[in-house]
RNA sequence: CGGGGUAUAGUGUAAUGGUAGCACGAGUCCUUUGGGAGGAUUUAGUCCCAGUUCGAAUCUGGGUACCCCGACCA
């Protein structure tokens, strides 16, 4: 392997590492803890974005922008918003600098330029837009209303992995504003509803929906419901999340409505966001040993087409087929790049492209022109096979559901294989040792949780939502528990 | 933020305190092209700031960044 990626088998971090890297996703910056998203992983993205954006659309959501900054004493304003958030935010106390008098050539700040009051730059936006929201909302015909946001934020991370976790990130927040506790509940199972669709149509990640334990809940929410990814190495990965936030925004920033009534009453609020991080689940979820593996659906070349010639006249023949390939793939809706480059042999472009995760290859050669025919191989396989030109096209398109399709299988069974139930807390460590989803019944409390953390750095990833009632045991006090919770180890 | 490690050309790596070298890459030219082609030639480097020394990539102090292990987390 030219491109020395390790195996998964042997140091899975560093495999994941060299693939975005050496991928062309992202690379690190020289900022601490923030990454250049390059533009092969910046595409990718896009690609996430015009399906969400769409699928945001179809229920009824319309985008906005809130500033960067939000006022420390908005911050504050909701209590348990602020105690979460406060470890990890960056703080601008001053706007200005100026030249060092005694060194020339450098800037420092500006002591005369502080701040009234500091500035936060968002970690999240409830408290600035909650703010906004006030002057928005007076009666229930204000309602519902739905806003979504494409922002970057900053939490200051200790530790920092590409994709992954940042110091700064990319994501979507969406804040909608309810005048019932039953719509804004709905309106969150909703949205972690389109989370789900997204993750298993386009990422072919499957995902288990549940509830966040009060330990594991965002700040400031009654309700944090989560969509929980498995990674090819047995740890859990959470891909997106959806909170009812009750009337705590409401009450902090005071947004009251009046009702058909005539009642004046706080509104309901939700919030949900999913984050550049699914460009890490996308690698960690599909991609192998020889490199990226990418599902068609969010690929941003879905077909690469290589020619193959000798002479001038060889590849003027070959580029005439390929072009025109190239058009009939392209009205099909299919996205192709024809690599013509002249200064790499047709063996370093096979390489990179399949390192790269293109789904399907074409190779196009004199002896094809001759037979009517093209090589065409699949990414997710490995597989390669003559076809004729006649039938390429439809060929293709077919390939591109059957891969999406493929993948999304694959993933499925490795979670069920890596998935076990277990009774006692012996069976336990040794099943959370091995990776993978763990069923466990649970008493419920957050002593119990920690403790098990503590002893088993497992932590319990969510309550399913689609999981039977089945009375039994907690493993660790053996007090009565009404169903099982999914445990793993999780990044 | 605590413990440990690392920092040399675009990348990866060498160099007892004494001439900074090799490979890959990149540029140019020629031959090549059905699974990471070959030759010729050119290119470029000691993380930053101090200090010790006749002399520092090498020793000392400080800074910064990255990696690993913990605590925190989308």
């Amino acid at each position: 392997m030219a491109k020395d990626l390790p195996k998964r088998s042997e140091n899975y971090s560093e495999w994941y590492n060299q693939i975005v890297t050496k991928a062309d996703l992202a690379e690190h910056s020289s900022v601490r803890g923030c990454m250049v998203i390059k533009p092969y992983g910046y595409a990718i993205w896009e690609k996430m974005q015009a399906a969400l954006d769409k699928m945001f659309k179809d229920t009824g959501h319309v985008n906005a922008y809130f500033p960067l900054f939000v006022p420390k004493s908005f911050l504050e304003k909701e209590e348990g918003h602020a105690e979460g958030f406060a470890k990890e935010c960056a703080v601008v106390t001053h706007y200005r600098l100026k030249t060092d008098p005694d060194n020339k050539g450098k800037l420092i700040v500006d002591k005369d330029a502080k701040l009234e009051e500091e500035l936060i730059v968002r970690p999240t936006s409830e408290a600035i837009i909650w703010n906004t929201y006030k002057g928005w909302i007076q009666s229930y015909r204000d309602l519902p209303l739905l806003i979504n946001q494409w922002a970057n934020v900053v939490r200051w991370e200790m530790r920092t992995r590409l994709f992954l976790r940042t110091t700064e990130f990319l994501w979507q927040e969406g804040h909608t504003a309810h005048a019932t506790k039953e719509e804004a509940i709905i309106e969150s199972e909703k949205m972690l509803g389109v989370y789900t669709d997204f993750a298993e149509k386009f990422i072919a990640l499957p995902v288990l929906k549940g509830v966040k334990t009060a330990h594991e809940r965002f700040a400031g929410a009654l309700e944090t419901y989560c969509i929980e990814a498995l990674m090819q190495d047995g740890k859990a990965l959470q891909a997106g999340t959806s909170h009812f936030l009750g009337q705590n925004f409401a009450k902090a920033f005071d947004v009251k409505f009046s009702s058909k009534e005539g009642k004046l009453d706080h509104v309901w609020a939700t919030s949900w966001g999913v984050t550049t991080r699914l460009i890490g689940a996308l690698v960690m979820a599909h991609s192998d040993d020889e490199g990226l593996v990418l599902p068609p659906m969010l690929a941003p070349i879905q077909a690469v087409i290589i020619p193959i010639y000798k002479t001038e006249d060889e590849l003027k023949l070959v580029s005439e087929k390929a072009l025109q390939i190239k058009k009939d793939l392209e009205a099909k809706g299919i996205s192709v790049k024809f690599d013509n480059s002249d200064n790499r042999s047709p063996g370093w472009k096979f390489a990179e492209y399949e390192f790269k995760g293109v789904p399907v290859r074409i190779a196009i050669g004199p002896r094809d022109m001759q037979n009517g025919s093209v090589e065409l191989a699949r990414r997710d396989t490995k597989t390669k096979e003559v076809v004729k030109q006649d039938v390429l096209v439809e060929k293709v398109v077919g390939l591109m559901k059957e891969i999406q399709d493929s993948l999304f299988n694959k993933a499925l069974a490795f979670r069920k294989e890596s998935t076990h139930s277990v009774d006692t807390y012996a069976d336990f460590k040794k099943a959370i040792e091995k990776g993978g989803f763990v069923y466990a019944h649970w008493d419920g409390t957050s002593e119990t949780e920690e403790k098990i953390k503590e002893e088993t750095k497992a932590t319990i990833r969510c309550i399913p939502l689609d999981a039977k009632p089945e009375s039994g045991k907690c493993i660790l006090s053996g007090k009565p528990s009404a169903q099982r919770v999914v445990f793993a180890m999780a990044y």
